[in-house]
DNA sequence: CCATATTGCTATGCCACATAGCAACTATAT
DNA sequence: ATATAGTTGCTATGTGGCATAGCAATATGG
């Protein structure tokens, strides 16, 4: 019945969404660090890297808007990934503004050990929800942001 | 069994709660400037208000677990806040060592404005959930992240 | 009394993100 | 053909949130 100290109306901070949204959003990510520092990538690489490899032969523009990334943010990012090795750029034929990126062998061989990993750090931080949960989160997240841009 | 390097099942980056975590955020974080730049507050400011006007007179030690911040991070905003006249530092009587926050009279009185400019910020880029929804996406996120601390 | 913990702070670095501006290139209109 | 405008990828630079390291003052418990 009564509250714990914190009670309060709708108005409330522990009501808000948004607040949530980041407090949660500031768990996975400290939670994907964890698992994935050995293998040296952040969740943005990561998501380069998983684009990419869905995607072959993408355009990094296309990439960046994929992203929701401008590309003066990519364009160190994507310097890093070549200098390791793990992208390549092709230039394309028609368009020589135009990059084309792909996966190296090395990367492709080992992203299932990556996606993995990132499945072990979901099922981690999602501990506290049922599959069913899991997918109804999944698409009210996807409800907020999906087509806010394309 | 055997997935493709192009396996978009489960492991696909749109299907990661993670990564829909991050994009959703990143929304309400933009949206929550657009909102609130005139009143000059961001996110973590407008978090440490609301939770001093909640809890009036509660210490900047208790502040920073409630809001999951280091004190070292939140020393500079303790001051900038208290610099632009919305808290106030009160040296407590047994332990020299605590403040004691409270919101200054003019803090209080425009409080009740934020909070409702919050609230059309959350009503704008949640647009697209039913009420139901909202409520179930506030547990699930609370789900996530509530007691991982406390 | 002394070792330890707590509170609040400064200094500093990292990372994601933003804007401004640029060079190269393509597309379009006249 | 040429001028204009748009696209692509980049560098430089600033800001904001978060992390660690280290410090001084204070409180606590053996």
């Amino acid at each position: 019945m009564d509250e714990p100290t914190t009670a309060l109306g709708e108005d409330a901070l522990d009501a808000q969404i948004g607040y949530n949204l980041r407090r949660a959003s500031a768990l996975a990510l400290n939670d994907f660090a964890v698992e994935m520092t050995e293998a040296s990538l952040r969740p943005v690489t990561y998501a380069m890297l998983a684009v990419i490899d869905e995607r072959p032969g993408i355009r990094a523009a296309e990439l960046c808007r994929l992203l929701g990334m401008k590309s003066a943010n990519m364009a160190p990012l994507l310097a890093e990934l070549e200098e390791r090795g793990l992208i390549e750029r092709d230039d394309h034929a028609e368009d020589r503004r135009v990059q084309e990126l792909s996966l190296t062998v090395v990367a492709r061989a080992a992203m299932p050990a990556w996606r993995r990993q990132v499945r072990r750090h979901e099922d981690r931080f999602l501990q506290r929800l049922t599959s069913v949960e899991r997918a109804t989160l999944l698409r009210l997240l996807r409800l907020i942001w999906v087509d806010e841009v394309e």
